[in-house]
DNA sequence: CTTGACATTCCTCTCGACTGGAAGCTGTAC
DNA sequence: GTACAGCTTCCAGTCGAGAGGAATGTCAAG
């Protein structure tokens, strides 16, 4: 258990800010760090899973509570009690939900697709950006202009 | 078409709040509704249904801004430029990646949760609320208490 | 013709999850 | 010995996704 990393590197081998380890640590999600001498914050490579385990988690849409909650059951190495089991049950079952629900929404983009994709009439649209930009999401407010953005940032992981 | 729903009625069927229709509405995700000569909104069947979808998008994790682009998609009934089908092609993409790394956690929960159903020792904290909440979590910061209200809150749909 | 439920707009507040920046300390490099 | 990156705390701002509430209008019932 030695405890070598500064914050900055931490930051780096993670793959998270300091300042988002800061707020973390202020949530409880990672323990207080032991400290050097003059105060800087030390890690290991443990810090580093777990930081890694919560980017993961975040990333699958669970919220940083829910992510503590199964930190902390991590952390207890004592017998967990029967309510906890319980819950990390449920959290399995939810998965489980999630999982089918998202196949089927899968499949209903799936079919939009294709009928979607039919409907191509070979491209006669070749000066313009898009058509569909033009025609029918200007209207809407160019939402369709960021589109491409917002899916590069949104799951920027994995 | 017929239009005659007033907003609470559509809130109703729905499942989503009045105040929540009309911020929906402010960020382009419902179009301007017709109104009565009173100047109330007057929704149809339509917009129920687009009501719910939004609602199981978002239940699954999918941004407001990502549902407007879903249903932009939706709503031009014209052909599609190549770009949008590429963009629906990632979407589908993504939620196979989605659905395998949530696959992956849930499997590290369940090894999580076997070990640690062996450690249960046949429940000697009968007095207490949970050996864990009194032994572990207590010292984390008393996460664990809000952790069943937190779950409770979180996945409320589905 | 007033009461009460529901509608309208507009403006502020909340909550989660950060991010930015100020003011000051540390530690190595030249 | 001073410059500069990197650390500290603390406080304020932002962004998404709404919720709360004031002030006012509408409409059916008694």
């Amino acid at each position: 258990m030695q405890a070598t990393l500064k914050i900055g590197e931490l930051a780096k081998s993670s793959g998270v800010t300091t300042k988002t380890i800061r707020y973390y640590e202020l949530l409880g999600l990672l323990h207080e760090p032991e400290r050097s001498y003059s105060g800087y914050r030390l890690y290991g490579e443990k810090d580093v899973e777990r930081l890694i385990f919560i980017k993961k988690a975040k990333g699958l849409g669970f919220s940083l509570t829910n992510i503590g909650e199964t930190l902390a059951l991590y952390d207890t190495q004592q017998a967990p009690c029967v309510h906890v089991l319980a819950l990390v049950d449920r959290k399995i079952d939810e998965i489980d939900r999630l999982v089918s629900d998202l196949k089927e929404f899968q499949d209903e983009l799936t079919q939009l697709r294709e009928e979607s994709s039919s409907r191509v009439t070979q491209g006669t649209e070749q000066g313009s950006i898009c058509g569909i930009v033009e025609r029918g999401i200007h209207a809407q407010g160019q939402v369709a202009l960021t589109w491409i953005e917002s899916q590069r940032k949104d799951k920027t992981s994995s």
